[in-house]
RNA sequence: GGCCAGGUGGCAGAGUGGUUAUGCAGCGGACUGCAAAUCCGCGUACGCCGGUUCAAUUCCGACCCUGGCCUCCA
């Protein structure tokens, strides 16, 4: 298995430290708000990356941490005129519903921040010791220059960092460089009781602070979106590194590219944010789910109107192959394809993976006898699930996919359907065509088969 | 300005130093009462300019364009 390593800039052999346990932490989010369709994108990447890895070892610990300390949750909550705690339980539980919505799996472990407080001190306290880390004026500072190696993950060089830098520096600080892992809090600000008196910590921390608490202090692969790499991933990798004496952090970066909107960046200034809650209206939860990993997981992916009708398609010839399989029983031990596993091998390459799937399709809407048809059934049902998609049966699918609904139940659309059928034995063609138009009218597609009608939702 | 990622046929999107990506859309055929679905067949592609090579979309260099990051945005 391959994956891409942001450090090494190259696809290497993907090999865990201990071959019976692979260890993996994502970046999750921060809830002070409903998570956007680009939030949703790593989650799904990283959900079908633990997928496979679940399959081809033992044991995989997968951790993706909510963030329930932030100074935008202080004001969302200061806003709100309530506790933290409101905020952040709320859009957790919302950030829950729409990842459950896409398919994806929960993680084994998703640490928040406002129960590893004494994990984060404990780690802030190690960086002091070693002389990484310095007190002043409330505030613990990480060293930069203390870590001659900062800047190799993101390939920067530290002293030019700073020459186009858009913030102003503190006058604290011993190095414009030097990045917070505890600041203090005002009164009516949200804080915890620490050695340095009564604060918060910076938002790099907690994420070294828990992937040591739950994964220990190396860790196989850190995932999270490309605009993380710097500072975020490189201020983890100073922090978990100088706490461990200089034991490696993670040993495989991986980062997903960034979701565009219409070529543009997604911003609240631009008024573009296309929340994930939203994006589920716009089709079938499983295209939403498809629209994020038809293209590869680190190319950037420009998000418009018809991905989704793209990806809908694709899921209407894909569901379309299975249901013409019909009612055969899938073979059993009968596993995804080893190009389709190799695909995903190569460094997730879900589109060449999806091409496997296509091919599966058109050998089964080829295919003629039962045995057949059943190891196909089951070879695409398995290689589905490997990404999440095909799932519910053909006909949940093509009961539920419309986006006209107006309404008419099934029970509605049977009954139509068997008086044309009626109509068709009569060769009373315009009575046949007359109910099919009327179907239409209402959204629904009739198709006559050799063993019947089918219809579908438009 | 620095760093990173990308520019492939109508659209989406893989991949490769010389031979089919794949899907959608389109066109022709089969099938069908007509459709739909399905099957068969078809189309032109690799930003621009040089270089290396017998051969480059694929390697190298320059250039143009797009996006991201440059202290808390996945």
């Amino acid at each position: 298995m391959q994956l891409h390593n942001t450090y090494t800039g190259r696809k290497e052999p993907f090999e865990p430290l201990d071959p019976q346990r692979v260890t993996m932490y994502v970046c999750g989010p921060t809830v002070y708000s409903y998570a956007h369709i680009g939030n949703a994108r790593p989650a799904v990447v990283f959900d079908v990356l633990a997928r496979l890895l679940r399959r081809k070892f033992p044991k995989v610990v997968y951790a993706r941490n909510i963030t329930d300390i932030d100074d935008k949750i202080n004001a969302a909550a200061a806003k709100e005129k309530v506790d933290i705690s409101v905020i952040t339980s709320k859009f957790a539980a919302a950030y829950h519903e729409d990842l459950a919505a896409l398919g994806v799996q929960p993680p084994d472990f998703e640490p928040r921040v406002t129960e590893h407080l004494p994990q984060i001190i404990k780690m802030i306290n190690a960086l002091i010791s070693k002389g990484h880390a310095y007190e002043a004026k409330g505030h613990v500072l990480f060293h930069v220059p203390s870590y001659p190696d900062y800047g190799q993950l993101s390939k920067r060089d530290t002293k030019e960092l700073l020459a186009g830098a858009r913030v102003e520096v503190a006058p604290y600080k011993k190095d414009p460089g030097d990045f917070v892992l505890w600041k203090p809090s005002t009164p009516e600000l949200p804080g915890w009781e620490s050695p340095w008196g009564r604060g918060r910590p910076g938002w790099h921390i907690e994420c070294s602070a828990m992937s040591e608490a739950l994964l220990g202090d190396t860790i196989d692969i850190h995932g999270g979106g490309h605009d993380l790499i710097f500072p975020h991933h490189e201020n983890e990798r100073a922090q978990s590194t100088c706490a461990h004496g200089g034991a490696p952090f993670a040993r495989y970066w991986v980062h997903n590219g960034f979701l565009l909107m219409d070529s543009q960046k997604m911003a609240k200034s631009v008024g573009n944010v296309l929340l994930v809650r939203e994006a589920l209206k716009l089709g079938p939860h499983e295209a939403i789910r498809l629209a994020l990993i038809t293209g590869h997981y680190r190319q950037p992916l420009d998000w418009n109107d018809d991905v989704v009708a793209d990806a809908r398609r694709k899921l209407d010839r894909l569901y379309g192959a299975l249901r013409d399989l019909g009612d055969v029983a899938p073979a059993r031990d009968e596993k995804a394809p080893q190009a389709f596993v190799d695909a995903l091998e190569d460094d997730l390459n879900t589109p060449l993976a999806l091409a496997e799937l296509f091919a599966l399709a058109t050998a089964a809407n080829k295919a003629e006898s039962a045995e057949e048809k059943a190891k196909l059934k089951a070879q695409m049902v398995d290689a589905g699930s490997m990404m999440g998609l095909l799932q519910q049966s053909p006909h949940a699918w093509f009961a539920a996919a419309g986006t006209q609904s107006d309404g008419i139940g099934e029970a509605e659309i049977e009954a139509l359907i068997a008086r044309r059928a009626d109509a068709r034995k009569a060769k009373n063609f315009a009575e046949s065509d007359r109910i099919r138009d009327e179907l239409k009218s209402k959204g629904v597609l009739v198709e006559d088969g050799k063993d019947g009608q089918r219809w579908r939702r438009l």
